[in-house]
DNA sequence: AATAACTTCAACCGCGTTGGC
DNA sequence: AGCCAACGCGGTTGAAGTTAT
């Protein structure tokens, strides 16, 4: 036996939307929001669609932030850049990039980029999802000191070495939210003496053979961040690994 | 001008995750 | 703790548009 179907396929309209659909679905929700229920938000806006297909509409296309258009190259860098780090993982991809949706990003990629980049002989080298959460039992938890730069960035460029006993080497899931123009305690957090403490799983994430694309997102949470950021510069040493790199 | 081949991208599908009960 | 509805995501499809022959 199969899923049970979202919706009653036979009483919902499917296919292209029609600019009268547009309009109601975006006239509905900025008048009322979503209420956090797509399933019901079809029937309350007038629409014989699936909420799932209204949620897609408006997060993919009505939104009024939505970036329609060619990439830039720096968006193609950052693209690039993490998808050799941490695979087709497109709506985080799409986080790093304002006005974009993960849609977007996996279909430019698919049809442009990739072929691009190949045009230009650079090696499509990376991990699935499910590759980069598998755990390396060849590498130890190592104790590690990490020390952290922010270049372009005179208010956090103080370079912190932060001893952890173990470290989720991992790619920054969910960037540094930016601290207040005037909150200082995120900024000097990187400076002070309060040392963040990693969490266990350092094996999860850790990819040596990428070298260090990758960050702790515990040393992250604790205020290693800059509102340059990118590029974040950081090495990591022990006596089993050592990376350095730019993440930009 | 006709049409085949190719490209683009909106939309769908189904699975994993989350959160409320 | 377990169930289940809803959400969110990544992979895939197919219609529409474009280019080549």
């Amino acid at each position: 036996m199969g899923r049970a179907p979202c919706c009653d396929k036979a009483n919902v309209r499917r296919g292209p939307w029609s600019p009268e659909e547009d309009s109601a679905l975006r006239r509905y929700v900025e008048l009322h929001g979503t209420g956090g229920n797509w399933i019901a938000l079809p029937q309350k806006a007038g629409l014989k669609r699936c909420g799932k297909s209204c949620r897609l509409r408006w997060l993919n296309y009505l939104r009024p932030d939505i970036r329609h258009g060619g990439f830039t190259d720096e968006e193609d860098d950052v693209i690039f850049s993490l998808y050799k780090s941490i695979g087709s993982r497109w709506s985080i991809i799409a986080s790093q990039l304002p006005g974009r949706t993960d849609n977007d990003v996996k279909n430019y990629w698919n049809t442009k980029l990739k072929k691009k980049i190949m045009a230009a002989g650079e090696p499509l080298i990376t991990k699935t999802h499910h590759q980069s959460l598998s755990p390396l039992p060849a590498v130890p938890a190592p104790t590690v000191n990490v020390e952290v730069f922010f270049p372009n960035d005179i208010e956090n460029t103080t370079s912190a070495l932060a001893p952890v006993n173990s470290c989720n080497l991992g790619y920054p899931f969910g960037l540094p939210q930016l601290p207040p123009a005037d909150d200082v305690s995120a900024s000097s957090s990187a400076s002070s003496s309060s040392i963040p403490v990693a969490s266990e799983n350092f094996d999860d994430f850790f990819l040596p053979e990428l070298g260090f694309s990758y960050w702790n997102t515990d040393l992250l949470t604790a205020g290693f961040s800059s509102p340059s950021y990118p590029p974040l510069m950081a090495t990591c040493a022990n006596s089993e690994v050592e990376h350095q790199g730019i993440y930009s």
